[in-house]
DNA sequence: ACATGACATTTGTATGTACAACTATTAAAA
DNA sequence: TTTTAATAGTTGTACATACAAATGTCATGT
């Protein structure tokens, strides 16, 4: 299905403006997809990024600002995140003794366990979509995405 | 700048994961973006999109269902993103006359007026991407995306 | 020691998203 | 014709995003 028939365009256009349409459209079904794979496990996507970036911390603490550098969505609110996984018991926080500005959040055992459980079923997520193209093309693909994006940070 | 490097990924991930986390960032980026080109018109970026929909209507009243289907994040609700445009007096809404369930909206002159006057930095915006990579792979970006995402309706 | 600015995080507010429940209207079946 | 089901939209709630303002802590200069 191309982006013409997904948005119903009569009109045509040009390949710049359809890339564009192209990127925010696969990512919206890419995360309609995921959203339904981690539904059933009352985790949104964004606390689900969040505890990832803490088990790659490998049982180190992270700060807050850590933890915003490593999210894809810059703008995301880490306290208010972080709040709702401290509620499900996924994740602790305590003020760092060291310099009491920062906080020290670290994932729990319970927080381990769900990734672990959810791990089979984000790689079959992943590999749902990529087994669409060969190999070759995905490399393709991410060296088209980051070429495009270059300049802006 | 790689996606490893906009993580500050410290393991290797396949190309299945990057291909992921490259489109989710890359959409980020021109999503961040384009929030800051319309935030001085006081628009959010479904709002205006839901205005360009309605500017393809060509003088036609959409109805929301009409509306919803031709966005790109289909799950919004178009329900409150009507309303909004409703506050600033760049659409109208009335019930349906043939149909009373239905509801017909049409942009007013002052929503085409705002769309006239963004037209050429949307233009910009759009270019200022595409200008990093070629016509040509431009192009099979497009399809590489187009077949990515493939069976996923 | 005190003021100043930088840094790390939190809080407030408006908006948007996800999804279920609800209302109103129309169409179809019995 | 009444019931039932389907369709079109709205509303409620919880959560997330965007962004500005506020708080608390630390580092530096005087």
């Amino acid at each position: 299905m191309t982006i013409e028939e997904v948005i119903k365009s009569t009109v045509k256009m040009d390949n710049a403006k359809k890339v564009i349409l192209n990127i925010m459209y696969t990512q919206n079904v890419i995360q309609d997809h995921f959203n339904e794979l981690i539904k059933p496990y009352d985790l949104s996507g964004e606390q689900y990024n969040v505890l990832r970036i803490l088990r790659g911390q490998k049982g180190n603490p992270a700060n807050m600002c850590v933890i915003q550098e490593r999210m894809l969505a810059k703008t995301s609110n880490t306290t208010r995140l972080v709040d709702k996984l401290l509620l499900k018991d996924f994740v602790t926080r305590n003020v760092c003794p060291g310099n009491r500005r920062k906080i020290e959040v670290l994932i729990t055992q319970k927080g381990l366990n769900i990734l672990k459980e959810l791990d089979p079923k984000v790689d079959e997520h992943e590999r749902r979509f990529a087994g669409n193209i060969s190999q070759q093309e995905l490399e393709l693909l991410n060296q088209l995405l980051e070429k495009y994006r270059t300049q802006q940070n």
